[in-house]
RNA sequence: GCCCUGGUAGUGAAAUGGAUAUCACGACGGUCUUCGAAACCGUUAUUCCAGGUUCGAAUCCUGGCCUGGGCACCA
């Protein structure tokens, strides 16, 4: 990439004037206008050097003018002693003709485990699910362009006292539920399943309640705690009522959950149930007792070391002998480094909330052993923040907790107020198609244009979410691009930069590998989000003042080619959010 | 109380310690007989407070104030 070459012409400039230069940054200025790249190296060793930084940057570029480069075109100092080199023409329509892009990343051949969008298997798809699912998402493909061999896992939460609690209701509910179930493994329709979930979370509602304002019932919900424990772990099945219906519950679940991330462009490569690992996180948590795990008050807790303020003790198993979310995190690492071969990272996707569980357990696994520890640094975990809403429509529309389809669907309303007639040609199987990928581009872009970690407010009907820094705004300029570059062949024109002056857009579209490897990189949707903002802003503003498709078919294929270009990072970035791109809406 | 986040125009956000702190929404005024007006052009207003480090601070350090989250048998 040009940056590390400059890197390196910059770095043995200052070694012919005796500066040992241990790094040298190069970056993009703050204003494309300054030139495509610039170091700030006669600043940062100024002081060592022993001149002013000005001075400095003039002997820099003096050694480094003394070899001939075919690939920079002008270098100047600039404000306090900034050194900007402009790139040739020629290298600039060399980057924008590029078909393909490689990206070297420190993730490049690594083998990389990334889990998201985990469900509950007893409560439907709700908002939290959406917002994980879109860094999730974002998380794995840009591990993927990377260069890295990504296998996407999600981790679903099948078992726990909360889930007794549901299974107690179900059970008191008796044969309408089971009824209900069996109809729905039967018809296998997406309506009834989600029929169903949303029952499990009624229920799961309900059993928190009524253990709340119940506690005689506690006995009896334990009771199916301990036999789904059992059964699940021993795998000796005693065919408890409990454990039929959790049976049904997984299968009618894990379809639904399939349909509705695919309903939504996502995907998932493989599942671990979080009862698949409970018996092992116990284990390990037992046999690495007393050396890491203490016996407290009949539970096995962790303590963590004095120096470490930010962490408190959790309890790993408790009192009753079942492994808590935190052991049942040990038998999950357990379980990824030993069956999915060699890892080189495993990253996590989780609400922040979760934040403060993920350093303890963390730091108890890094203290079990080398392999252990080796394994914890490998361990990444990536906090999301909350979906918050502002418009009415949303707040009285989505009572409680919303779900992820009906807030898609409240957004689908407002596009289709939008596109009006626009729409109106396309079968009623393209609008629904296209109505939800725009208002899917809208949540997308609405979560990932901030940096991942941060709440995001969300409010379709302000048009916050619809024009100007929107995820419609960067399909609409992509669908503009595609509509010319269909006219343009009508014509016989053909995309091909010509021998002239090239334009700040095109200087601009030439930084994508670069902007796209720091976004990578970082695991920063937001730097990519605001790139191609910049792009699609500049473009829009040329196509407002040139006619692209003119008498002239030199000057409109030179256009053209600028329009090919910018249709090709706008779809790759997209890709790497998310968002598939229409070539029409 | 302790710990972790965050505090940037009226609103929502961006900015590896760097150049005049960007972008959008909103408001106001313009632009469609011409390639897609979900677009474009113009006007508008800001780094919580007090110190410190640095050639240079929204960014780092110290102390306040405020938001959100977490703090042993939920996930």
């Amino acid at each position: 990439m040009m940056s590390e070459k400059l890197g390196i012409v910059v770095r043995e400039a200052l070694g012919a004037l005796g500066i040992e230069a241990s790094e040298v940054v190069i970056e993009r200025p703050a204003d494309i206008a300054h030139g495509d790249y610039s170091t700030n190296a006669a600043l940062a060793y100024a002081k060592v050097a022993g001149v002013s930084p000005r001075e400095l940057a003039g002997k820099l570029v003096e050694k480094i003018l003394e070899t001939p480069s075919e690939e920079v075109k002008e270098i100047e100092i600039a404000g306090p002693g900034f050194i900007n080199f402009r790139l040739t023409d020629e290298i600039i329509r060399k980057e924008n003709s590029k078909e393909e892009i490689s990206l070297k990343t420190s993730y490049s051949g690594k083998n990389i485990l990334v889990e998201h969008s985990s469900p509950n298997l007893f409560k439907p798809f709700h908002i939290g699910h959406l917002m994980n699912n879109i860094v999730g998402e974002f998380t794995a493909r840009a591990m993927q362009v990377g260069g890295a061999q990504v296998t996407t896992v999600a981790f679903p939460s099948d078992i726990s006292l909360g889930i007794a609690k549901a299974i107690y209701v179900l059970q008191k509910d008796g044969g309408t539920s089971q009824q209900m179930f069996n109809d729905t493994i039967a018809s296998g329709s997406f309506e009834d399943k989600t029929k169903v979930v949303n029952y499990l979370g009624e229920c799961y509602t309900r059993g928190v309640t009524l253990a709340k304002e119940n506690p005689e019932f506690e006995s009896e919900i334990k009771e199916i705690a301990k036999n789904l424990y059992n059964e699940i772990e021993s795998g000796e099945l005693h065919n408890s009522v409990g454990y039929e219906l959790w049976r049904k519950v997984q299968l009618i679940n894990t379809e639904y959950f399939d349909t509705v991330l695919e309903s939504i462009g996502s995907k998932l490569g493989k599942v671990i149930f979080e009862s698949e690992v409970a018996k092992n996180g116990k284990e390990i948590v037992l046999e690495n007792t007393p050396n890491v795990f203490t016996q407290s008050e009949g539970a096995y807790v962790y303590v963590p070391s004095e120096e470490r303020k930010d962490l408190n003790t959790l309890v790993f198993v408790n009192s009753d002998g079942h492994p808590t979310y935190e052991a049942k995190d040990l038998g999950l690492i357990e379980k990824k480094f030993r069956e999915y071969g060699e890892i080189d990272y495993s990253l996590f996707i989780t609400d922040n909330e979760q934040t403060h569980h993920f350093k303890v357990v963390l730091d108890a696994a890094g203290k079990i052993s080398e392999e252990w520890k080796s394994r914890a640094d490998r361990s990444i975990h990536i906090p999301h923040g909350r979906m918050l809403f502002k418009g009415q429509k949303m707040s009285s529309r989505l009572g409680g907790v919303p779900l992820a389809l009906d807030v898609i669907g409240v957004v689908e309303e407002e596009v289709r107020e939008r596109a009006g007639e626009k729409i109106a040609h396309l079968s009623d199987e393209e609008k629904k198609k296209l109505e939800r990928e725009i208002a899917l581009s809208a949540l997308r872009i609405a979560v990932l244009r901030s940096k991942p970690g941060m709440n995001i407010n969300f409010d379709p009907e302000s048009s916050l979410s619809f024009e100007g820094d929107s995820g419609p705004y960067l399909l609409y300029t992509h669908a503009r691009c595609s509509s010319l570059i269909e006219k343009g062949r009508k014509r016989g024109y053909n995309a091909k930069f010509k021998d002239v002056p090239v334009t700040l857009l095109e200087r601009e579209l030439a930084h994508f590998e670069i902007v796209l490897a720091d976004a990578v990189e970082n695991i920063a949707p937001q730097k990519l989000v605001t790139y191609l903002f910049e792009v699609a802003q500049l473009f829009n503003s040329f196509y407002a003042e040139n006619h692209i498709l003119g008498e002239d078919k030199e000057t409109s294929e030179h256009y053209l080619a600028i329009v090919k270009r910018l249709k090709e990072v706008l779809s790759q970035g997209l890709w790497v959010l998310g968002i598939s791109a229409p070539d029409k809406m």
